[in-house]
Formats: C-alpha cells, structure tokens, sequence
DNA sequence: TTGTAGGCGTTATCAC
DNA sequence: GTGATAACGCCTACAA
C-alpha cells in the first residue's frame, strides 16, 4: 500500500494493459467494447489496489464536474435544511455534489456566488432565491446553464422548475376557516415581489369568493417580508384598525408567530378570540401554544423533486422543461375554532372554551 | 466575447507572453517573479478576456481543490445551520468551498461519505459526527488529513477542535436554580456516548456540588438521544418516580420540549410548578410558552471558529494543534421561577404568580 | 479487442 | 525576468 493513491496507471500495470484498456474496462459505458477476461482482472485490480478514480482529472478532461450549485436566501430560514437535505439525497445517488450559497437575499452576493460557482464549473444550478428580474437568471438563459427554479416561476426564461400551490394552499386554509363559520377572514399576504406572497393572496382572494364571503380591503394586509417582526407588526395595525375580524389566514408560518405575539399584547387569545392559519408547517410550529393550524408544503420533496427535474436536464440537455406543482396539505391544529361557542372540534380534540366566543377581535377606535 | 471561456494560453497570447509567465504574473504569490510592465499587461489582457482560471485544472496540477468536507448528522437538526453558515462563511472568504454530509448517525453512512470527499480531494474535514471510536478518525490521523472536531474531543489523535464549553454552561444553569432557591434540582441528561451528554452531566454534578446541593441519583435520568420524545419520556419518568423535585436542567432544548409536553400531560406548569432550563437556545425556542430559559450557545461563532483552525491547518501542516472552548451563555426567560411565592424575577419582565408555588413536583407513589 | 497519442488548463522546474 | 517543457490523471478519437 504506497501512500500515493493507486492511478488508473497503476491499475493497467498491474493487469497488465495499457491505460486506455482499463479506463474502458472500468467505465460502465465502454465495458462492452473490452474483453470480458481482461475486463476481469482489471476489475480485481483495481479493487486490490483500492483504487479511486480522480473526480478532478475526469472533470478536467468531461468538462463536467458532477457538481451542483444550490442559492438560497439563507440556511438559517427553517425551511430550506429539509429542501437541501432534499436535493443533497436525491443528486447524492446519481454522484452529485452539492454546492451550497447563501444570497441573504442580497443580489449582488447572488451573482457573486453564481459567477464563484460557474468557476468551478457546476453542470447546474438550483436557484430558490427570489428576486424577481434577476440578472443571473438572464445570464444563465444566455448560456444556456441548466436551471431548476423552487418556488418561483420566471415567465420570461424557458427554466424547469417546482413549487409547492400556494394558490391551491391557501384556498385550502380559508375554506377551512369558512367551514368553522368564520366570514369576515383577514389575510396578512406575503411580500407581493416573491411569487409565494403573490400566489397566496390570489389563493385568498379565490377562497373568499369560492365560500361565497365578502373581501373587504381593509382586512388585506401585506407584510414587507416573512419575519416574526413584520407579523407582529401587521396583526398589530389589523386590530388597530378596528375593522372586525374573527380570523386570520397568514400567508407563512414565521407571520403567523408574530401574530401570536401581538395578540398576547393586545391580551386577545387564539383561537378563543381569533383562529388563525399559517403556512409552510414549520418544525416546531406544532408546540407553540396553541399549536398552529398551518399549511404543509412538502419541503423535503421539494428538494428531491428540483433534483430530479435537474438531473434530467444535466444529463439531457434536449430534455424538456418542466413546470411541477407539489399538494400543499392543511394541518388543523389548535388555533383555529368555531367561530360560534356551540359544537364543533378543532383538530386538538378538546373543544376550546371561548373566553370571549362570540366577541369579533379588533379594538373599536375611540369615539 | 467567444463562447468558450478565456484559458490561460489566450490571456498569453493577448498579452503577447509565454502562458507560464501569464501564470505568475496572474498568480498573486508568483506576481513578484514577474516585471511590473508585464503583469500589468497580463492583467489587463485578462479583464478584457473576461479570464477566469479553471479550478479544476488549477486542483489537478496543485492537488489542492479548495474545498472542504463538512461531516454532520442532519442538517434538520436546527443547531446545525447557524453552524454551517458560519463554516461558510469564513471559508468562502478564504476562498474555500463547502461540500456537505449528513450521516443521520449512521457510521456505515459516514465512512462512504468520507471516502467520496477524500476522491474529490477536499483539502481538510469539519468533523461535528459524535460518534465515539470513529475508524474515520483513525484514517484521517494515519493520512494525516487536516481535520477539526466540533463538540467532541478524541483523545486518542491529535485533531484540532472546538466546542463551547458544556461543563460550564451546564454549571451556569444549576447555578441559575440555585439561587432561585431550589435545591432538590433534576437532571435529564444526554446520551453519555456523546461528549456533550458527558460534558453537561458532569457540570450538573460539579454545579450542584458548588452550591452545596445534595446529587440525589433517582432525580438524574438519561435519555438516549437528543429528541422531543426522550424528554417526554424522561420528564414522564421522573415524575412517576415520585422523587419530588421543583426544578429540572435539561441537557438539551430538544428535551426541553419534551418535558412541556410530558408536564401538560401532568396537568402541571412551568415555572409555577416546575422551573425547567435547557441548553443550546435554539430557534424559536424563545416562542414557546413559557419562553424556554436556557443555555446559548456560540452555534455561528462555533462554526467561523472552527473554519479557521481548519484553515490554519491547511494552509499549514505545522500550524499547532489547538483546542478551543467557547463560553456559553445563560438566558433567563420564562421557564423558571423562584421557589417562593414571594419576590424575584424571571428575566421575563412579570413576576409568575405561583399556582402551586411550593408544591413539589412529583406524583407520589399510590400507597 | 486493444494500443497510440493527444489534450483538458494549469503550474513546477528547468534552462536561457 | 521569461520561455520551454513536462506533468497532474483521465478520456477518447483514431489506428492497428
């Protein structure tokens, strides 16, 4: 055992061929084209030897380095680990090797990381960053780079890409309050640049219409972006406004905490005073108290799915483009309830005790 | 603008100069060797090119590929982002690239893993896996390949490391306990296999010894493994036994959690029936209810930390071995109270009213 | 079926 | 200071 790892040279020698024989011996592709004895003790050889082939010289000489460029926003977010641990598995088995960027949403730093990335020569990316009129998605179309899009959609650019329906997804949460008797729905949408943000209103708007309720401007607010803060601000002036509401369909779960914490200000309880739906089912959303009822998106599947569209693309370049949407699924949990004391269930199983059941949330302004 | 990338050769040629002085002109640690009118020549050549030199060849001839091979056990387990950005963070600026591994505590999983970042010749590995006697550890010391440990030590191989500080941190929470007045505290310990479960049950013992408290040996229990459902099972446990006890420190926010569910089940409340504190301060654990007290721990720093010891290892073989500890931190929420009725505060702000202030926990024994 | 030769883009080591 | 040459390890026309 040298301390050099065995090259395919030393792997010819000692099986007696020339390198080209046991390079086709070794390859999948051109083991056909070889002898079946030799092909053996190539194979015996390199296993003796321990050989490994050298990923750097092979991708030197493919012009492919099995390496993928992944941008997201930020790994901190809770719902990229489960996406990239999604796309690590998925391009795992086909030998992939994931590359990862965090853009802090920041655009300069996007296009820093891509151009870092196209360096080492990644044969793709999967972009989950969400600016809208994004120049690295411009070069990427020019050159023609294999692209897969998450969440988000780029109407311009002919690239594959998979979302969850966030249209479909929140139709699903208001039909849900509907259901429970709930009419006069507030939405605290998303940032209206980010497809999610746009997606979910539209999906508010189609629910309210579908369960036949009335939209009233002043219950439409829209956060700047999808942090506690901005959620706490945004329940905050909705009950300020004293526009009457009993529930909230909130377009993303981190809203959704920040709601929580504006009602606790404001000395309102959920779902007692106000039911209240999030989305993305975040870990750990299911032991705030109460527990939130909440949309799922299947994060993981997100991931294993954009690798796959990917992998198609990479290795088939005339391979076609496709657009996939993935089933949200509505979680009910604890904070939402009926709106009238009677009956009913939420999906906690205890039936809640309205404190102030009947009571519509938002504070009247003075007059 | 050609559609194949400037190489070297037409970086030269512009410059109307042999490749290999275009090489040190453009080579920062070579630009010495050149004169000060060619490198200027060779550099503007390059701009206009668009030149950008081709890792992968740059990896093959130099046998160093820039990037590094980070081992942990799931990136869903939501310590380890904050870690894994700030790996990145560091190295990127350095210049390195991070290729990912979750080994979901598999060995088997780990070694494969290792294997495949040792063909692509990363430059040196972040190793957070806990698992004890590691034959990766053993190869990695006898190639001796450039190797960080994060939160574990291996005494038996010289491995620069750095972990924060659980003796102390779990000191810092009994101690917190302590002058709350409780004195007969609990401990939910973690697997003893893993250093931090270790680390942090001798720094409860050590704690409790420092305050003069008795180490009643039916109030410690381990779980077997990081996990909601261990701490359940413990705090359940615990309670059953009918040891009384007003406080427990937790070796794990995860655990910690655990026990809210089990103490909902008991029908008791934290803090006013029992004060709770846990270790690691994750995400959102400051939005349950009661807000968690806990230990912080440095998971960012932990990473950049980690990053440049690799680094200096790396980029010096003889650089010394070192062995960093980070201090943690402790962050009075909600979760624990004063055994008393009377005064104190929780870092929350209100005073808890005790329900049940001078209750000892526990449900004694039918008898 | 196997061998030959050349090159992927860069840098180390010579010589000039 | 600069140029020439070779080599990193592998793959693939092409020739035999």
């Amino acid at each position: 055992m040298p301390d050099r790892p065995a090259t395919l040279r030393d792997v010819a020698a000692a099986a007696r061929v020339h390198p080209a024989t046991a390079s086709r011996a070794l390859n999948p592709e051109t083991r056909i084209l070889v002898s079946e004895g030799t092909a053996r003790r190539v194979t015996e050889a390199a296993v003796a030897l321990g050989y490994r082939p050298n990923p750097v010289a092979r991708s030197l000489r493919t012009r492919k380095s099995h390496t993928i460029g992944v941008l997201i926003p930020d790994l901190n977010n809770p719902l990229f680990p489960p996406i990239v641990r999604g796309l690590e598995d998925r391009l795992a088995s086909a030998g992939y090797v994931v590359l990862l960027g965090n853009t802090d949403g920041d655009s300069g730093k996007e296009q820093i990381i891509f151009e870092q990335m196209r360096a080492r020569h990644v044969d793709g990316y999967v972009l989950a960053t969400a600016h809208e009129s994004n120049p690295v998605l411009a070069e990427a179309a020019r050159a023609e780079l294999p692209v897969v899009l998450m969440n988000r959609l780029a109407p311009d650019y002919s690239f594959s890409s998979v979302s969850a329906d966030n249209e479909q997804g929140m139709r699903m949460s208001v039909a849900h309050l509907a259901a429970l008797g709930h009419t006069r729905i507030a939405h605290i949408a998303g940032p209206q640049q980010i497809s999610t943000g746009e997606g979910r209103r539209r999906g508010f708007l189609a629910g309210m219409k579908a369960s036949g309720l009335d939209i009233h401007d002043d219950l439409i607010i829209t956060a700047s972006g999808y942090t506690v803060e901005e959620g706490t601000r945004c329940c905050r002036e909705l009950l300020e406004s004293g526009a009457g509401f009993t529930a909230v369909a909130v377009a993303n779960d981190m809203l959704a905490v920040g709601c929580y914490a504006a009602l606790d200000d404001a000395g309102l309880r959920c779902p007692d005073d106000l039911s209240l739906v999030g989305f993305n089912d975040m870990p750990f959303i299911d032991r705030l108290r109460p527990p939130l009822t909440t949309v799922r998106f299947p994060h993981y599947q997100l991931g294993t799915e954009a690798a796959q569209l990917l992998l198609e693309r990479v290795t088939n370049r005339e391979s076609p483009v496709k657009i996939l949407y993935l089933a949200p699924e509505l979680i009910v949990r604890g904070s939402t309830a009926p709106l009238v004391q009677a009956g009913g269930k939420s999906g906690q199983g205890a039936v809640p005790v309205p404190l102030h059941g009947t009571r519509t949330a938002g504070i009247p302004p003075a007059s």
